[in-house]
DNA sequence: GCCAACGTTGGC
DNA sequence: GCCAACGTTGGC
């Protein structure tokens, strides 16, 4: 199984949406990078980090998993849609997308900031300077070390 | 709101 | 194929 993390801005679709809706289409990615690891990579039952981008305190807050694999984006075709690429056409779909799964929000985001700070994760083009990835793979190690530091949070808060 | 970094487009 | 111009991302 593998890990990966995903990019979202939460005026868009933030985790309190994927966990009222329970599952969601990952619509809209227009990176040729992030499409093919989307399209070739990902697997239906890998874990993704859900991060929240583009706003005052950037981060990870929680996890999905992905429930169905690639699949043409519809939205491409689509002449209303803010997604809409006029060279994308069904014989040949151009964007793809996945289905998640909501799977839990932490208690507490993960700061970008707390992050970029360890050097487990210096790798991870996350934290590398001007990347804008917005879907990219986590290591099995990287991820066990974020969840743990998840996991530390929640014990320390007060019930 | 600013702007650095990056990806894409299109003229040549 | 090069590369300047442009648009977008996303942290700050």
């Amino acid at each position: 199984m593998a890990h990966w993390l995903m990019k979202s801005e939460p005026d868009v679709f933030s985790i309190d949406d994927l966990e009222r809706d329970k599952t969601a289409s990952w619509e809209g990615v227009r990176n040729y990078q992030a499409r093919n690891i989307i399209r070739d990579e990902m697997k239906a039952g890998d874990l993704a980090f859900f991060y929240h981008s583009n706003i005052g305190a950037p981060g990870i807050v929680g996890v999905m998993r992905i429930q169905k694999e690639a699949y043409p984006d519809d939205t491409a075709f689509d002449p209303n849609s803010e997604y809409h690429d006029p060279k994308s056409d069904r014989e040949s779909p151009r964007w793809y997308q996945v289905d998640v799964a909501f799977e839990e929000k932490f208690k507490e985001t993960i700061p970008l900031a707390w992050l970029k700070e360890q050097p487990l994760l210096a790798d991870c083009p996350l934290v590398k300077r001007g990347n804008r990835l917005s879907v990219m793979p986590v290591t099995r190690k990287q991820w066990r070390f974020i969840m743990q530091h998840a996991r530390r949070g929640e014990r320390r808060l007060p019930q």
